[in-house]
DNA sequence: ATGGTGTTTATAACACTGTTATATCCCTAT
DNA sequence: ATAGGGATATAACAGTGTTATAAACACCAT
């Protein structure tokens, strides 16, 4: 390490602390929500100045920029880690499942995407620059986005949803509804977990019947068999 | 007036003074939302000091919680606005189609509704005290979700709805998809007006659909004719 | 009417916050 | 080795919510 760290140590520290400022400031986020992010004790926690913040993030909004963005990776993350069931449908519904998984044991990250329902940090609108960066418009070419919306596009392919409505109005249903759910459930609106289990399950298999083509209802049914 | 405000004249500019208080706030919360609002600011604006808004409202959650309070009552009035339409399944409709207008003409006071989607101002969990509290689980026994609680009832009443799943599964399920939509709207995501419109008005459908009874489906297909 | 009492108010101080100016330091490239 | 440039630490600035203190006020009993 020593001798790779030659090579160009400058980068290799600015790195590192970037890391290091980001990983504090994540768990700043997950002990007391967004607010709780502090740039002077997040310094005095690395062991550095506030500078810092400024020189790697351009400042605090920056640094909640970055931590938006990982809150978004780890929700693809969590999705690519579904096991891609053959029958495009199920595999619609173990997304859903893995969507509210990740919501539930990362509140604090899942708060802060939807924390942007209106006040939208700012950084993160439209960034004329060329980079991809998810924000409103930017989240639908995220890959947390697109695989669901993929999966769903496979059931329109295969006959199973329809398509005159048009796969992006399918896939922003399907998500709306998980979207809502989750943040019913984060928010305490159950009287169990059980209970919060089962409304989401309700709820998601009722937007899919609702939505079906008659092939897919019939398909629906055989799957209901077992 | 004059001699009607002699009664109890401390009560009466008291009241004043704190209605005062909270129209200002409302106007700088939907100015710059809910982080725009400075006690200081405030203050001046109305012109007395920041006590006044620590003997009104206890500080600054205090402040907010009433404005909490206010948005769940424009909502339930919206609501209440809403023709009851004899058919239980179109009231419910024009129910879903009434908070989606209320979201988007009050879109700080949304805002701040769902903002408690984690964070939850402290001063609104499950107030000990007797009072009825607009929190987490008090909003269940607010106008505004007993309004769609009853239509849901209704519907199940009249077999258009099954009552396998329970009321509040059914109420809560139709709840979460009509605020995940607001909230993909507010947030930008929609590619035009009648684009959001539309998927609004396809993702509500198909949940209502997938929620029928037979018999309801055949209602709605018979309503559908027209 | 007047004096006492308790609440409301204004002023100022406190402990914070994010941001910025300045000056020092360290590192890199010549 | 040295001049130059970017990162850093220190400190100051402009804010924030909250709180202590003391004056003003309204009310009630005498």
């Amino acid at each position: 390490m020593s001798t790779q760290s030659d090579v160009s140590t400058a980068d290799a520290r600015r790195n590192a602390q970037r890391e290091a400022l980001l990983d504090a400031a994540s768990e700043m986020l997950v002990h007391g929500g967004p607010d709780a992010i502090s740039l002077r004790k997040l310094a005095t926690r690395v062991g550095t100045s506030t500078m810092a913040v400024y020189t790697a993030f351009g400042g605090k909004e920056g640094l909640i920029s970055a931590l938006y963005e990982e809150a978004f990776d780890r929700l693809a993350a969590a999705e690519e880690a579904v096991t891609k069931n053959p029958e495009p449908l199920l595999y619609l519904r173990d997304l859903a499942f893995a969507y509210r998984s990740f919501a539930l044991k990362n509140p604090s990250y899942y708060a802060l995407m939807i924390s942007s329902t209106l006040p939208v940090p700012d950084s993160l609108r439209h960034s004329d620059t060329g980079e991809a960066n998810p924000t409103a418009r930017g989240v639908t070419q995220h890959r947390s986005y697109r695989i669901m919306f993929d999966a769903v596009k496979k059931c329109v392919e295969d006959g199973i949803l329809p398509s005159h409505h048009g796969v992006e109005v399918l896939a922003d249903a399907l998500w709306a509804a998980v979207h809502g759910l989750c943040s019913l459930e984060l928010a305490g609106f159950h009287d169990s977990a059980e209970a919060a289990e089962n409304r989401f399950n309700v709820t998601t298999g009722a937007i899919l019947r609702g939505l079906l083509t008659p092939e897919g209802r019939k398909k629906l049914d055989s799957l209901n068999q077992d």
